[in-house]
DNA sequence: ATTATCTTTCAATATATTTTGAAAGTTCAA
DNA sequence: TTGAACTTTCAAAATATATTGAAAGATAAT
């Protein structure tokens, strides 16, 4: 397989994945575009690359800088702006956590709280299922921001070293 | 807060979570229905809580069904399906974990193993640069495939008891 | 075998999301 | 200043996704 195509492939399944995750395909497109290449790239390459327009790439690169995905490389002596994604693999996916995590668990565990305090008494079975779910859930929850909160804030080497020995 | 208000609130926010993760709305918002219903409920009653058509309801408790979250219940006597959701949420958290594995993760690593093997030097920047990127995370979802298959194997007690204390 | 009850399907429709591209905005060199 | 080079915006158009509901398909009681 020559670069060209593993290129293309490589895009076109970050673009799938990325839309499976609640992304837009083409901001992916433009991550993976960004990863794979050996330097910052123009808006303009960008576009041509994609076969995108220049409203669409501007938008979903401010997207991708809001995610501290991809920085702006300015050129000294060049007009035009640059962009660089963050390779670093393990950077990407604490960034990519912090991001979901703040626009799902969140949200989420805000109306949990609110939800445990209902009218009622427990010996009405109806609302004995409702405070056993929300509070099982509000439970479970809690742990899973616990936990990643420690994983985003964790070293790689921390992460690569201990916490994979444990599940083996 | 009441229990009627309390449940739409759930439903509602279970709904928007779900979207966020590349469930549709309604799936979620069913699933959730029946999360915290004290009893199975029949296609009707979905119809009739949720507002929406009987097509529409059936296509989605049939994908909860295939996801392992909802449960046909038969009611000796009577003509109709009554639908419960499995209300073990270390269960919950599992299924939905493996189903997401098998449509994101696995199909990216199978691609990802095709694309390390392109042709060209390692002295060429451009390959260089991709090798690496895509031997990264090729590297990392190999990882983290391992650590959701011990997870999606693990029993709640294990999970609850072990691994949490890891992150405090 | 007929009918009443309940479930499933799917083409048409409605809704939501993404993309375009031209116009407006910005920046900087001359 | 002016204007060339570049970036940003956003209403309209295109695309993708979800929903409806009526018709067809089951199933079981009579």
């Amino acid at each position: 397989m020559k670069l060209k195509e593993a290129k293309a492939e490589f895009v076109q399944s970050w673009g799938i994945l990325g839309s499976q995750w609640g992304i837009n395909r083409t901001m992916a497109q433009i991550h993976a575009l960004l990863l794979v290449a050996s330097d910052p790239l123009t808006a303009e390459e960008i576009m041509d690359q994609l076969s995108i327009s220049r409203g669409n790439t501007n938008m979903n690169v401010r997207d991708l800088m809001d995610w501290d995905l991809v920085q702006k490389v300015i050129v000294p002596g060049e007009r035009k702006e640059y962009f660089k994604a963050e390779k670093d693999i393990w950077k990407v996916a604490t960034l990519i956590m912090y991001q979901r995590k703040k626009r799902e668990l969140d949200p989420m565990l805000k109306i949990l709280s609110q939800l445990e305090t209902i009218e009622g008494s427990q010996t009405d079975k109806d609302v004995k299922a409702f405070t056993d779910t929300v509070g099982n859930i509000h439970k479970f929850a809690g742990q899973a921001e616990k936990a990643l909160n420690t994983i985003i804030k964790a070293e790689e080497n921390w992460f690569w070293g201990s916490f994979i020995k444990l599940f083996k």
